[in-house]
DNA sequence: CACACCGTTGACATCGTGTCAACGCCCAAC
DNA sequence: GTTGGGCGTTGACACGATGTCAACGGTGTG
């Protein structure tokens, strides 16, 4: 009976995945807001009714596909560290493996922006939301790591917090990336700015503040917030 | 027969600000996606019908919304801007006031952000999406012009090109503090990160850069990206 | 052989959208 | 003052998408 169990287990997963390639299929062609529920039935060969016995609804579905994004953005953000010697090339290489997720797989791309333009409640998420979450955690560290050993190798300044800085690389990467990406086109004829050259000298940008010099009183060249506090 | 007209116009464009107000209160309490064009109708106390006369659909009544974000991001970038003497100081201050804008319009500042995160096609665009593109030029104008400032007074370095550090700094700015927003209440209870620090600090960081000191050689202490060219 | 379970499906009720014909009101002309 | 046309306004309709439910069929079990 274990093996029946199993076997039933496997068919299950493996529907699973056979509706989340095909929600992967429509949206290659269709954007997430347009793509309805027939659709990714009929790409799947299977009644649309079948879909809610495997999901909630679409909204899960696509979470199931999102999470599958993160865990490609994570392998490439590792892949990018693991190239590379010092800490601060390490972040570069993170910040170009973006980039190229970004280029390479932009149905993955969208969906996670997408995922970090909805507000996230602490601990009211869905457990397929959680999953996403604990990936990008899991990237986060990755930056974190390269941050870290950057601060011991000193080629990034010691004054950064790791955790931190990794958040605001991530932040900063990622709108500077969406920016290009979707307004891209309408700056290189307005401005005649390329895309490619926007990002790689923005990570170049960002790199000077890592390596960067506010060695002791970055007061005095840098207006203090309201708090009064400066750099962390 | 010149004022009947006058009239009507008057008429119907006192309309079209009540289809708006009434979306703005809609949005206050519903996301963009669970707002119906039923709840619009009832809050302006008019038929859905009526909705169609006016606008083309719900996209281009929040596109109409839109345009007022943009309107006020960009008012509030100009008084930020106005109120500072160094061109450094003043980029500063156009960040904070954009962190203020997020915080104090938070409708206005999705509706930004879902702007922002659109594809916005070269000129295939609609006529009120062409407002907002136009008014967030100016926005972008702004800072290029603070931009400018810092390099004529030497605040900021001189090797940077004002428009494309204005769309860097612009396209940085949002995804940070739009992670801030939305990801914040977990990053706080996870890594003890505060939300306001991690912007503000963030802010600071970018600013580092624009002072900061790629001066003759940067490809010295930052990896060249696969192109060859390493700053702008 | 009969029964029970589970995956699967078509059909239904509900809701949101966009359109259209019809209604009523205001102004102009006779 | 009455008639007619234009315009703003509305209820009703058709369509499409969603989520649920009862019913069907095949497989393993007693």
């Amino acid at each position: 009976m274990s093996s029946i169990e199993e076997r039933q287990r496997e068919e299950k997963e493996q529907r699973r995945r056979t509706i989340l390639d095909a929600t992967e299929s429509v949206l290659e062609t269709k954007d997430r807001d347009e793509m309805t529920m027939a659709d990714i039935a009929e790409e799947a060969r299977l009644s649309r009714s079948l879909l809610y016995v495997y999901f909630e609804d679409m909204d899960d579905i696509v979470l199931g596909v999102t999470h599958r994004a993160f865990q490609s953005m994570r392998r490439r953000f590792q892949s990018g560290v693991t190239q590379h010697d010092t800490g601060l090339r390490q972040i570069r290489a993170v910040g170009d493996a973006y980039v190229a997720f970004a280029q390479e797989e932009p149905t993955y791309f969208d969906l996670v922006s997408e995922f970090e333009s909805r507000a996230a409640d602490p601990e009211e998420a869905t457990a397929r939301m959680r999953q996403c979450l604990a990936e990008a955690d899991r990237a986060l560290e990755v930056m974190a790591d390269a941050i870290q050993n950057g601060i011991d190798d000193d080629s990034i300044r010691a004054d950064l917090d790791p955790m931190q800085t990794a958040v605001t690389l991530w932040g900063c990467t990622h709108g500077l990336i969406q920016l290009a990406a979707n307004k891209g086109t309408g700056l290189e004829q307005r401005y005649e700015l390329s895309s490619a050259a926007l990002v790689d000298d923005g990570l170049s940008f960002l790199g000077v503040s890592l390596a960067g010099p506010p060695l002791n009183d970055p007061t005095e060249t840098l207006p203090a917030d309201q708090n009064g506090n400066a750099q962390a």
